[in-house]
DNA sequence: TTGACATATTCCCATATGGGAATGTAATGT
DNA sequence: ACATTACATTCCCATATGGGAATATGTCAA
């Protein structure tokens, strides 16, 4: 098998760019398809074809008004998202305290010791 | 063309269930590969694999011990995702009023008519 | 009904994945 | 040096997309 479906969950959905464009641009207004290709530059059936997967996952409502369809961000489906990625903000926190423990530590440092070699490593994101 | 690359950014990333399934695992101790595939039963291969994804975008640091190599999430690199979904949290609360004002109304108007037939429509995800 | 709009779908195609199996590689023990 | 452990990569393959072009569908105006 390859990857789940795009239609299978929000999370898949926003991982396309322009859908992420769509999202954004239809979250304080409703808005006809035109208005989406207008202002995002894309071709209407592309257009058309995002939101059929944003609407399928529950990310877009859509209305009818006459011979036009009115799209607007459905917010509330991207809350699981907020929340997911919140889980993380604990962490995130720690790591941002590290860092500047670590800075300082080192500005103390530096006062005593000279710089390291410039050859010197210090991230980890390393290979082999 | 197809979609961006996977590796291209951290919303592809964490499309992938079994990518979030690790991060969440990797989210607050190092852990060996092995440790991985044996908590989230998964073939030792796809572990790399997804693991060379999750790094590539720096959702995880690894570091070597021994001969195992030891990963842990960058919660940093998962909060512009945490930003972007915050970016619609006013609009979600926005319509959760308005949901419950909906609700409210029906109430009051449920003491005077009676419910609608079965077949009702409600939320507005329809199709054509 | 005919014609113009506004959208949605379908076809075809190049490319991105992910899984499974097999294989390559680094590090450690003896 | 050799076997073993712990990972990473490569190959092959089925499937999921997304774009472009062409076409279908739905709605309103004459």
């Amino acid at each position: 098998m390859a990857r789940a479906a795009t239609t299978s969950d929000a999370f898949n959905a926003v991982a396309e760019p322009r859908r992420r464009a769509i999202l954004a641009f239809l979250a304080d207004r409703e808005q006809p398809v035109t208005a989406i290709v207008v202002a995002l530059a894309l071709e209407q059936p592309s257009v058309s074809k995002h939101l059929r997967v944003l609407r399928d996952v529950g990310l877009v409502r859509m209305r009818r008004d006459g011979r036009r369809k009115l799209y607007r961000t459905n917010a509330a489906a991207i809350r699981p998202l907020h929340e997911w990625t919140g889980e993380f903000e604990r962490f995130w926190q720690h790591q941002l305290t590290k860092v500047k423990q670590r800075a300082e530590a080192k500005m103390a440092q530096g006062i005593e010791t000279p710089p390291p070699a410039a050859g010197s490593r210090e991230g980890g994101s390393d290979d082999e």
